[in-house]
DNA sequence: TATCAGTTTAGAACGATTCTAATGTATTGA
DNA sequence: TCAATACATTAGAATCGTTCTAAACTGATA
């Protein structure tokens, strides 16, 4: 896609086969979560030969260009976002799946930070059973 | 300490010297929030020459007891905390600190969860700058 | 106090991620 | 248009936190 090749050069990334490919596949309006390993497979399934090397590569790039959000959800593996509105999450454990939670929440009760530090966005993770 | 022992065999741990002088340094009173790497060096520093394989061995066993809580914070590591209680955390990237916030919060908007899945838990994690 | 199940340990293995350095490709500017 | 070159991709090695293995050790029991 032209769009695209625009887009990616708007973020200072030069439009490669490979960046074009994950770019579209991404950002192609459904937000989604993903990691390396996601992403692969999907891109296999594609028939798309991207190393594994370059997928790494890309996501990061992305992240840091303000594309993707990463999240920590555990301690396994690494989870990208293509929503990087500020919004929280519904976690399942038993099915490795998170949901966005795209409503307004709001946090009440919050003490003061510690001394000299000032809060810089709060992380709502609600975890389904299992 | 005789307590320690005590306590260790009320969950089922055989009182081990390993075992006793982590979970005094653990359960001595204040919460604490340890990595393997941040437990093995504390007890480098007591002199206790306990090797990595039972630090891991040993939080897992004392996590599988409910004598600590697993804090997923960030994909580099394994967070384990002291303090079981349903709790919240402030955080702070930079500094690589966790601090507990222990008062009541309220997170009110939250949306219906999935069908046929139920809320298990909320974690509200407040990231401090940086 | 001998037995044995449970524990500790060094070191190997593992799995996600990052690095390396060789090859390939988009951009540039003449 | 076509070098030249700066940036990208890649396979495979390296890294790092964690888990596994299997041999040596130790607490509990009878």
């Amino acid at each position: 896609m032209k769009d695209i090749k625009h887009f990616l050069r708007q973020n200072s990334l030069r439009p490669t086969k490979q960046r074009v490919i994950i770019a579209n596949y991404l950002f192609d309006g459904v937000n989604k979560h993903v990691t390396a390993e996601t992403l692969s497979n999907k891109l296999l399934k594609m028939k798309a030969g991207i190393s594994l090397a370059t997928i790494y590569n890309t996501l990061h790039d992305f992240y840091e260009r303000g594309l993707l959000k990463k999240l920590m959800i555990n301690s396994e593996r690494i989870y990208f976002d293509t929503n990087t509105e500020h919004h929280h999450h519904f976690y399942s454990k038993k099915d490795q799946k998170l949901i966005d939670i795209n409503v307004d929440m709001k946090v009440s009760g919050l003490p003061k930070p510690p001394k000299n530090k000032k809060i810089n966005k709060i992380e709502v993770l609600v975890h389904l059973d299992n």
